[in-house]
RNA sequence: GGGGCUGUAGCUCAGCCGGAUAGAGCGACGGUUUCCUAAACCGUAGGUCGUGGGUUCGAGUCCCGCCAGCCCCGCCA
């Protein structure tokens, strides 16, 4: 329907320049045309479409709203292109146009994506019709020597989906995990094993990473206790960073036991990415700061190289520094982080030539990265028109409100949280089977299990807001019943059952389609609003917005469903509500799929 | 102290560029099944949109103050 709105404004913008030249005019030769504000109905008893342009337009003309939208009601309909797309515009209220596309236009736009593998959404444009520039998407980078827990479950979900919606409008995506695979960190750890369990150095998965996990937790311990220890670790670090054979085959073998348990997870979720870790990005961290001092931003405080950053204040008023540089001489996360802006945005072959880099990270990493941006801006590493964005969202809480931890209080982890999933899931499924006395093979079971506990935490996660912290619970993201995977899986399985049960999806359509019930006519527009949908996700960066309308047409399939007969039906009735199947059933498997989410055919 | 985010029904949350009587879901209460899977559908009750000002024809939405909660603030990421 994004086709018909552009052509719709146009023509109310045409209208509004026939009814009141002396205004338009000098409106659209100043580049700001009046704007007829056409929207989606806010209710669907006003149609299709509502214009709310003339309220705004009352003040500059010295008219009433009502009259200004008669005047251009009167000019559309003399409109003959204007005619055929729509039936007479009604004026409503204190003078809001409303718009009702003709019925057989509306069937016939339903037609047409009757065949479309793409459900009508339109791939995106390069500008200048060239090859696009790629779009980054930056997520998960759990940390090496670590394992996944639920830090990473918002930024692997949020960030998968985001990059299948771009990559569904034809952007070329660069999925970057880019894994804490290098800092301090390191010299910790490689220290306390040298001293502890040197073979885990020399020998490939010489322990399980638990123990690394472990190793990890008292190597912390030990450098914020122990001064000669924490120098043994910052030299580590400078020797690994410099390319010491030794510590840097220790430091690959790290690398790679981590990147295989990483890999588990991102093999059950269907999650693809290159890994691009910190590392990546060490050759270039000296140029960043001599860019920085060519530029004459760099400035020498303390000891430490510092840009200070403009309209950030500190405690004392003061400007805010970001360091790049330590006292020490060694680098940090800031330079690494604007090491990876100037890369990625550096023109191929020195770089990755992207138009856009999008940032899937906690809220809590707001002002770094308003920083990092603003200086990489400042130094002028970001070109024209190039967008650079942060896509922030709250905290995994647990039912009580507070952060999400295992009864013992440790963080939980992520192959964990899966695993309960998967096993309530089951749990749920064996019940049902056994009350509708059904019978199921095991194959069933683990398959339809494994498929509902994953989209469940899948879902929950992306249907709310992504900015707010979010309440964790296995029991509201399972529950078969309200804004939930289950649900939606579940309105696809109906659809499924349909198909089973003889009603033919694939066949030719019905030409023209043909709807009598108010419940065909609401699932007919729902099913044409997916295409604004995807394009308002592309642009909004907010899943929800998708997870909120596939769940608007479950619902609004179910009440079809429940009144208006399929099979029982005959003829074009028959021919045209099952068209309303298949392509309800193709919208849900596509927006799903662009969640990350797979469907069933039964469950 | 400075900065950021959040505050909407009992609970969990939507609310698009400022537009018509603020919406869902859960929970509560009441109904629906000789019929494509009732994992569904229909209905009822439930709101001072934290609070006080301001801008506007119009504010949950924009601006300012205040209250509450969370997060960040020089060499960790």
């Amino acid at each position: 329907m994004l086709r018909i709105a552009q052509t719709l404004t146009q023509q109310l913008q045409e209208a509004i320049t026939r009814a009141y030249p002396e205004a338009a005019e000098p409106a659209a030769a100043s580049g700001q045309p009046l704007d007829p504000q056409l929207a989606p109905a806010s209710k669907p008893e006003f149609g299709d479409f509502q214009a709310n342009g003339a309220l705004a337009l009352a003040r500059g003309l010295g008219q009433s709203p009502r009259a200004i939208a008669t005047a251009i009601a009167r000019q559309l309909t003399v409109d003959a292109a204007f005619a055929e797309l729509c039936l007479e515009p009604q004026i409503a209220g204190p003078g809001f146009i409303n718009l009702t596309l003709r019925p057989e236009r509306l069937a016939a736009e339903l037609a047409a994506r009757l065949g479309d593998p793409r459900l009508g959404v339109e791939r995106a444009q390069a500008p200048g019709g060239g090859s696009a520039a790629p779009v980054i998407v930056d997520f998960s980078s759990p940390n090496i020597a670590k394992e996944m827990h639920v830090g990473h479950l918002r930024s692997t979900i949020i960030g998968d989906a985001l990059a299948r919606v771009l990559e569904f409008r034809g952007h070329p995506v660069l999925r970057l995990n880019h894994v804490g695979d290098w800092g301090t960190q390191f010299g910790m750890l490689i220290t306390h094993l040298k001293q502890v369990a040197p073979e885990t150095l020399t020998t490939a998965d010489a322990v399980d990473l638990g123990d690394l996990v472990a190793f990890y937790r008292e190597a912390k311990r030990r450098f914020d206790d122990d001064e000669v220890f924490q120098a043994a670790a910052r030299e580590e670090v400078v020797k690994l960073q410099g390319g010491d054979p030794v510590s840097l085959k220790a430091w690959g073998l790290l690398c790679e036991q981590s990147r295989r348990e990483f890999q588990a997870i991102y093999d059950r979720l269907d999650i693809h990415l290159s890994e691009r870790g910190e590392s990546f990005y060490n050759p270039y961290l000296a140029a960043v700061v001599a860019d920085l001092e060519a530029t004459g931003l760099l400035v020498i405080d303390d000891g430490a190289g510092c840009v200070f950053l403009e309209g950030i204040k500190g405690k004392d008023g003061q400007p805010l520094p970001l360091i790049v540089r330590k006292s020490d001489g060694g680098f940090n996360y800031a330079t690494t982080d604007l090491a990876a802006i100037r890369y990625r945005f550096a023109v191929p072959p020195s770089g990755d030539g992207a138009g856009r880099v999008i940032y899937v990270t906690d809220a809590g990493q707001a002002s770094h990265f308003a920083a990092v941006f603003q200086v990489a801006g400042r130094a002028g590493w970001i070109p024209e028109g190039g967008r650079l964005e942060h896509v922030p969202f709250g905290l995994v809480q647990g039912e009580d409100g507070k952060k999400l931890k295992t009864r013992s209080g440790d963080t939980v982890r992520l192959k964990d949280l899966l695993d309960e999933a998967v096993e309530r899931a089951e749990a749920d499924l064996r019940r049902r089977l056994a009350e509708e006395d059904r019978s199921e093979d095991e194959a069933f079971i683990a398959h339809g299990a494994t498929t509902v506990g994953h989209a469940a935490v899948k879902y929950a996660d992306l249907s709310t807001n992504r900015g707010t912290n979010y309440q964790f619970s296995f029991d509201r993201m399972l529950a078969l019943q309200g804004n939930t995977a289950p649900y939606l899986l579940y309105a696809f399985v109906r659809i499924q059952g349909i198909a089973r049960k003889g009603g033919a999806l694939e066949a030719p359509a019905q030409d023209p389609l043909v709807f009598d019930q108010p419940q065909e006519w609401a699932l007919a527009r729902q099913l044409l609003q997916f295409d604004a949908v995807i394009v308002e996700v592309e642009e909004e960066l907010l899943p929800n917005r998708l997870c909120a309308y596939l769940f608007e047409l479950s619902q609004i399939f179910n009440r079809f469903y429940d009144q208006v007969p399929v099979l029982k039906a005959n003829g074009p009735a028959r021919a045209s509500r099952l068209a309303l199947c298949r392509l309800t059933a193709d919208t849900l498997r596509l927006g799903l799929g662009l969640l990350g989410i797979p469907t069933l055919d039964r469950m």
